[in-house]
DNA sequence: ATATATAATTAGACATGACTAATTTATGTA
DNA sequence: TACATAAATTAGTCATGTCTAATTATATAT
């Protein structure tokens, strides 16, 4: 069931075209993994004797179930593994795909869960793009910043943008989580600070930079 | 300049092997990478090709200057990749090797001085051993083999020449740690076996193979 | 409907890094 | 010294994943 660098980064380009809603034809893989057509209809042949997906002309690559599943690994390894780069080893967002594109082919049963744990368990990497769980879910993109939203309104956190230590252990001082709700109060125009009540509690203060890193979804 | 996965790989076992005062022969690298002889000959001939080693059957396999900076490189890596799972991630420290080992070879101009960085220059592994300096560099340590100390010697354990997980398991179970005090109780002619107390507790039976890997700083 | 372009496919080759089996070279011992 | 054993080497093979060039199929435009 062991899984090649080669083949995971088949599955996970099919995966991405997959999204769009083009047949995923050798031609598009192969211009996505620069590479070229009669490369991948090899490959192409491998993995469907794998069932990991399937393939016909017409219908071109679908991924199988456990094809998924492997895709959704890897790229939530990648994204992981961005984050760590960027929050931790302090590289620019811009820096690190190539790294990402390294790291997540490293194979370890508890890596993935101890890194995620280790990273605060973000639900988006540094391109904002969301981090499947384990079992393959897709968090929901929350797309409104706190600070876009208006007094009087109710709305529940869905991710944060920022997932360094320090506002992490702030959001946790706060009593802020994934699924918070929080109810806008007031907003002030001179500096775009809030009101905020948290789950219906004490109204409090918090500042812009704050209400910027939080993304909700309004009720 | 860029070296595949599996010439680093040799370039390591090369290196760790020239450390011994034995010649480093085609078998002995067979032996370290659990492949076959004939396999290890192809890949001398192609690390000479390219300036890494110089090889023939008298002297062996020697590093050039390129291929022992290259060797360095990646112990360093290596090292600096296990002291993040343990310390970071909360790995046991004989659960890292295998991983470290596939971390050991992402490529990134950056990452070394990075994680060196932000694991705040650690000078020893989690088992002891020196991590290079990105001029290669090693921090001096000063250590005998518990098996060349005699009855009564009162030492320290300063680290571990083996790393597998089977000897770092049988180590957790004799309680027996970076810095654990060890008392020489006896030695046997017989079979250089010793009787040891580890942190002056119950006096315990190890072979020799044991005490060939444990490296101590004598009290 | 037919020419033309684009895509899919097949066949054959190649580089890497491994293998087995056979052969040669060293080493060690009676 | 001569035999036995172990190590080094060579030759040939194989799997993986890539490539180019040639062929076939499909779409598009006139």
């Amino acid at each position: 069931m062991k899984k090649t660098y080669s083949e995971e980064n088949y599955l996970k380009a099919i995966y991405h075209l997959g999204k769009s809603d083009n047949k995923v034809s050798p031609k598009a893989i192969a211009d996505a993994l620069e590479n070229n057509p009669a490369s991948v209809i090899d490959m192409l042949k491998k993995l469907q004797d794998k069932d990991l997906i399937s393939y016909d002309k017409v219908q071109g690559a679908i991924l199988s179930h456990s094809g998924e599943a492997a895709a959704l690994d890897i790229i939530r390894k990648h994204r992981l593994w961005e984050v760590f780069l960027v929050e931790k080893l302090q590289y620019g967002w811009d820096e690190v795909h190539a790294i990402a594109e390294q790291l997540e082919h490293i194979h370890d049963e508890q890596l993935a869960k101890k890194l995620d744990d280790f990273l605060g368990n973000p639900s988006f990497d540094p391109h904002g793009d969301p981090i499947p769980a384990q079992n393959g879910k897709m968090p929901v993109y929350a797309s409104t910043r706190l600070s876009d939203t208006e007094a009087d309104q109710l709305c529940k956190v869905g991710s944060v943008r920022d997932t360094s230590t320090a506002f992490l252990k702030y959001l946790k001082q706060l009593k802020v989580g994934l699924g918070s709700s929080i109810r806008v109060i007031e907003k002030m125009e001179f500096d775009q600070s809030m009101i905020i009540s948290i789950d219906e509690g004490e109204p409090k203060t918090v500042s812009s930079k704050m209400t910027d890193n939080i993304l909700v979804i309004l009720e």
